[in-house]
DNA sequence: ACTTGACCTAGAGTTAACTCTAAGGTTTAA
DNA sequence: TTAAACCTTAGAGTTAACTCTAGGTCAAGT
């Protein structure tokens, strides 16, 4: 089976080395096997895990929180309950960000047709009557 | 005209008062006027702009760029094509951003899925031999 | 044998964005 | 007039997630 060493998944995730050392420090990586030496050899599934790691990352999830989850999964089946209400509760806080995100960008497009009109017409001012126009 | 005392913006923009003393000492904040005795005074116009300013935040934008926006505010239609270059490159952020959160949600929905057939199950095992069920 | 480059750990340092404390000033209502 | 409930500043403390350094081990190539 082919294995990675910790450079090669750092690059290959686009992470640091020091990035997955704090991550093994922290627990997150337990599934990590070694040489006998000590040095690091990483697993495909591993590295599956990894990117579950980033995904949950992504979502703003704290690292204890990606570590309870890591322990579950060392624990087997009977913490399968807690690993699917896990995913829903994520799947709900994703939803409210994406929600969130999409009010951004109505905003943000906004900013951007006001500043191309005060730039075509060379001044904010063009901007100052606004609620006066509204009214006629 | 009517303003606001720091906790009422507080409160109606969930901040902390030390968030927005934050915000002020950081240099974001100085359209904010003062009281005689020192007090600020928040007008409406100042809570539009606290909006953006949060808006602008949740695109992941440091205070610190957010201060040179501001600056660039405060120093007229001089700088009308940099502010305008900067929403049209949060823009892009923001789309990224998008684009990445529903490839999250796509792996979250794909993992809720997966944890209701092994809770159904009782087992995780019942994923176990996924690739030989896809070859026949 | 020895250099090179990758690996290791422990632990210190960094950064952003708060968050709070201490010490004091002001306003309001009984 | 005095207590409560605000407000102020300066500056220290907190937290998460890295990020790096020092000092050392190890395996491969010349």
């Amino acid at each position: 089976m082919k294995t990675y060493s910790i450079s090669e998944v750092a690059n290959k995730l686009n992470l640091t080395v020091y990035t997955l050392r704090y991550y093994d420090k922290e627990g997150i990586l337990p599934f990590v096997e070694r040489t006998s030496s000590g040095t690091r050899l990483f697993k495909e599934s591993d590295i599956d895990a990894l990117k579950i790691i980033e995904c949950l990352k992504s979502t703003g999830m704290p690292i204890k929180e990606i570590k309870s989850f890591i322990d579950w999964c060392s624990n087997g089946d009977s913490t399968l309950q807690q690993r699917y209400n896990m995913f829903l509760e994520r799947k709900a806080i994703v939803e409210a960000q994406l929600e969130e995100l999409r009010k951004t960008m109505e905003v943000i497009e906004h900013k951007c047709l006001y500043y191309k009109t005060a730039l075509d017409a060379g001044t904010e001012d063009i901007h100052k009557n606004k609620k006066i126009e509204i009214k006629n």
